[in-house]
DNA sequence: ACCTGAACACCGTTCAAGT
DNA sequence: ACCTGAACACCGTTCAAGT
C-alpha cells in the first residue's frame, strides 16, 4: 500500500492510532477490562510493547481513546427529530447507550475510571441537552438533568456488570429483569423532570 | 506484649482479618484504589506478602471485606424514625453514604467492581426499603426505588471521582457544585417516586 | 520518526519448607 | 496452623540503540 523503497526495516509505519484502538477494543470484548493491556495490544498488532508509546503517551491515553471509540458507535443523531415526544427520544438514547456499554463488559469501568471529555462524548452530551431543551427545561436545569441521566445510565450498567462478571465474556444472556429495572428508574426520573419543568414555567 | 515463650518464630498469630482490613483501609485513604495492594498491605502489617493468603483466599476477598468495613461506618439506624418526613430521611442517608464514599477516594471503584452482598450492605439496603415503605411504596416498587437510589449515589460519586483524581489523596476541597447537582438529581428522583406512589394507591 | 531489546520496579499467586 | 523465601507469570514504563 504505502511506498516501500528498498531497505526493509527502519521506520516502518506499520501502526496508527486506529489500529491500536481497534486491537484494544477487541481485547476488551474478549478478555474484559483487565484484559486491556499495553503488552496485550502490542502482541495483537505484532509489535514490541513499547512501540505503543510512539502513538500514545501512556496507557490512560489509550483508554481515553478507547472510550471515545466506543461512544462513536452510538448514533445519537437519530434522536434529534423534534416532532417525536422527548420522553421517547431520551428513552431510546438511554437504551442505545446502555446496550453499547453492555456489549463490551468492562467498558463502564473505563468510562467511570477515566474523565470523558473527547469530541464523541461531547456530541452525545449536546444531543441530550437539545432533547431536554425541547422538553422545556432552561439551560441550567437541562445541564443538571443531562448529568442525572448520565449517572443513571453509567451507574446502572456498572452495578449490573459488577453483579455478574466471574463468567466468560460471551455472557450474552439478556437479563430481562435488569432492563425492566433500568426503564422503571428512568421513567421515575423523567417523571421528576416533567414535574420540575412544569413548576419552572408558568401555568 | 504478647507472650514470647522461648523459641521465637513459628505460628506467631500476629495477624487477624481486622488488622488486615484496617491496613487496607489506610492504604485506600493514602494511596487511592490502585494503592490497595496485597504486597502493600503485607508490608504495612510487617509480614511477607503471601501471609495474607492465610486469612483471605485472594485479593478480591480482601476487597469485599474492605467494602463491608466501609459500609459499616455508615450509621443508617439514625434514619429509621418514622415520625420524620421520609424525604428528609432518604436525603440524609444518601448524603451520609455519599460523604463516606468520598472520604475514601477510590472506594467507589471497589463498590462498583465487586458484588456487594455482605451483612452491612444488606443492612443499609433494609433501612432504605423500610423508609420507602413508609413513603407508601409497595414492596416491588420499593425494591426498584432502592436500586434506583443506589445507582444514583454510587454513580454520582464515581463520576465525580473520575473527573477529579490526578491529584493527591488529601484532596479535601469540598466542591459545592457537585453536592448541589447531587441533591438536585436526588430531588427530581424523589419527585418521580412521589408521583408514582400517588398513582399506585387510590385517592 | 519509528521500532526493538533489555531492563526496572512493580503486581497477584503458588509452592516447598520451616516451626 | 501460621509464616517465610523463592519463584512464576505477569504488569506499565523507560532507556539506549538501531534504521
Amino acid at each position: 500500500m504505502v511506498d516501500v523503497r528498498k531497505g526493509r526495516p527502519g521506520p516502518r509505519r506499520t501502526l496508527d492510532e486506529q489500529t491500536i484502538l481497534r486491537a484494544a477494543l477487541a481485547l476488551l470484548a474478549e478478555r474484559g477490562a483487565d484484559g486491556v493491556t499495553v503488552r496485550g495490544i502490542a502482541a495483537r498488532v505484532g509489535v514490541a510493547p513499547n512501540a505503543i508509546y510512539t502513538y500514545f503517551p501512556d496507557k490512560a491515553a489509550v483508554l481515553r481513546g478507547l472510550v471515545e471509540q466506543l461512544l462513536g458507535r452510538v448514533n445519537h443523531d437519530r434522536f434529534t427529530d423534534p416532532s417525536l415526544p422527548w420522553r421517547d427520544r431520551i428513552q431510546a438514547l438511554a437504551l442505545d447507550l446502555r446496550a453499547e456499554l453492555l456489549t463490551h463488559p468492562g467498558a463502564v469501568h473505563l468510562l467511570l475510571g477515566t474523565p470523558v471529555r473527547g469530541p464523541n462524548a461531547q456530541a452525545v452530551g449536546q444531543t441530550l441537552l437539545a432533547i431536554l431543551a425541547d422538553a422545556g427545561l432552561d439551560p441550567d436545569n437541562a445541564a443538571n438533568a443531562a448529568h442525572l441521566l448520565n449517572v443513571h445510565i453509567l451507574g446502572s450498567v456498572a452495578i449490573q456488570v459488577a453483579d455478574i462478571d466471574h463468567t466468560q465474556p460471551p455472557t450474552r444472556a439478556i437479563p430481562d429483569v435488569q432492563i425492566q429495572r433500568f426503564l422503571w428508574g428512568l421513567n421515575r426520573l423523567l417523571d421528576g423532570l416533567t414535574a420540575h419543568a412544569h413548576t419552572s414555567e408558568g401555568p
